[in-house]
DNA sequence: AATTTATACATAAGAATCTAATGTATTGTT
DNA sequence: AACAATACATTAGATTCTTATGTATAAATT
């Protein structure tokens, strides 16, 4: 059974808020381990989001108010479900538009489309 | 005159050694100053490299041995050359791979080939 | 002729963002 | 009973950038 290689840190340096976000507008409320695993799913463990990253993000969404929080216990444990603000929908479409401009440039900077074993 | 936004550092982040490498791949030969202006041209000022950023790269790199470098003087005035290794040429192919292979991802991941305005 | 802009290198302090490690605690599985 | 998974959080250290500074030559403008 092949494992899939993670991608260098480097890459995904400067995305993790942008993924974040858009979980956040497809899913209305989610909390910070269910947006790891999710995230790993859904790219077949190419992305691992850690907790030492996400957290630290998690708080400054809330800060920059992007995302409101619900705190909810399941049992005795807690859990933090994060929802996104009005301003927050604002600041995924932004992110996501800038993200697939700049996917966009790269492509045709690096040559990319040309070789189709990539597309 | 409208002038197109820079994008935001973050997204550079962990994509200026794959630039650099890629250029060098295409040019056989060049020099700091002019790897800016180059990839100021080819993307409308929509990436400009500082050199605070560049030559530290291209120090790494250097040490890395995926370049060599070549002074040469133009009149009183010094100018690196930077060329590919054959180490250089594998790294080129694996960083353009990779980076191919995560932008594909991020697509999938944030969905953004359905809306086909950012094409 | 003098000043400014462009060319061309380099380094260094500080900011931002991540990894890896550590910590606490509960719940489910073997 | 022991271990793995769930769920939060913080911190030291690494990396990679920005902004500022420095040095110097060449070309363009006033």
């Amino acid at each position: 059974m092949y494992i899939y290689p993670m991608y260098s840190s480097e890459l995904i340096k400067g995305t993790l808020k942008t993924i974040v976000l858009n979980l956040l507008k497809e899913n209305d409320r989610m909390y910070g381990y269910e947006i790891t695993q999710k995230v790993k799913e859904l790219t077949s463990n190419k992305i691992q989001i850690t907790e030492g990253a996400l957290y630290p993000t998690l708080h400054a969404l809330e800060k920059h108010g992007d995302v409101i929080t619900d705190k909810v216990y399941i049992g005795k444990r807690v859990r933090k479900y994060y929802i996104l603000t009005d301003q927050g929908k604002k600041t995924v479409k932004e992110r996501v538009n800038e993200l697939a401009d700049f996917m966009k440039t790269m492509r045709f900077l690096l040559d990319i489309d040309s070789s189709l074993s990539n597309v």
